[in-house]
DNA sequence: AAAATTTATTATGCACGCATAATAAATTGA
DNA sequence: TCAATTTATTATGCGTGCATAATAAATTTT
């Protein structure tokens, strides 16, 4: 494992965990991206589709289709937004309550089973690594010296 | 980012990589999945399709479609195999070696600066904790014991 | 040797996320 | 106030990867 890039480990490590919260979705007709959707919602209230984005880690445009699918599916309402005209509430339908829960049980169970074989400060290492790597590409600190197009 | 989830830091952290490197390779025209496939092919013979799955950690099934785009791009050229009928060999062309080494540029200088910012007992756990999620899911320990529905 | 199985590849459909462009509403500025 | 800008959202296209199914060649079994 050592003698592999970064990038190869972040890249294999993320589509595992993706591909297996993707199967335990599939056991209730759900997906992964629905399911961190509804961990996003409040069950209670409406929730401002502007919220979600910024929570979730992605673009409001790559949020746009997953939220039209998931009320293609009975799991959302989309309700005009009284307080801005361009915005959006979005509602649990009860059928989104229940696969709400479903996800939430398979999230806390991949992060307890994780918690539970790291050892803590190992950890705080790895947050503190991967912290490291969006500082590093936030602050365009990487390619901005100057091009290199040697060939190899 | 202590209060996220492993999967939220696991995920934005590959997103933000990916998103740098497409942007990168947008500068010469290609795309990171065209760049990694590039770095996987011997520039000086055949390379068997078969071998570059489990070298880039990724399904045939997978590859196949890049390696047709690849070739309608003109970056390599794909023969059948004379010692089987079944398989293909992966040629580079000059204009694929061209582009290859433009993507060694940009994957080299990205591990460099990680391992310039990061000390190298921390990117060893690092290591050590994505062995450990890789070896908690491949191991199927995670929702074994009696799939939970509980709605919360 | 013939049948059954495995392996290599391609095609297709889907999920997920970004980029870009379009539209409409809100905000800012002159 | 009216124009310019910003913000929220949707639509669309593309890249990346998996799952599934189909096909053909190689290997194993009988």
């Amino acid at each position: 494992m050592k003698d592999k890039t970064i990038d190869y480990v972040l890249r294999t490590t993320w589509l595992a965990v993706q591909k297996m919260y993707n199967e335990e979705a599939s056991k209730f007709e759900s997906t992964m991206a629905t399911g961190f959707t509804l961990l996003s919602i409040d069950p209670e209230e409406g929730t401002p589709s502007t919220s979600l984005g910024p929570k979730m880690g992605m673009e409001a445009t790559s949020l746009s289709r997953i939220l039209k699918t998931m009320e293609t599916r009975g799991l959302i309402e989309r309700k005009p937004n009284p307080e801005d005209g361009r915005g959006v509430l979005i509602y649990l339908t009860d059928f989104g309550k229940e696969k709400r829960g479903y996800s939430r049980d398979r999230v806390l169970k991949f992060n307890e089973a994780i918690r539970k074989n790291v050892p803590i400060d190992k950890l705080i290492t790895f947050y503190e690594v991967a912290d490291t790597i969006n500082d590093l590409i936030s602050n365009k600190k990487i390619y901005t010296n100057e091009v290199n197009n040697t060939k190899y």
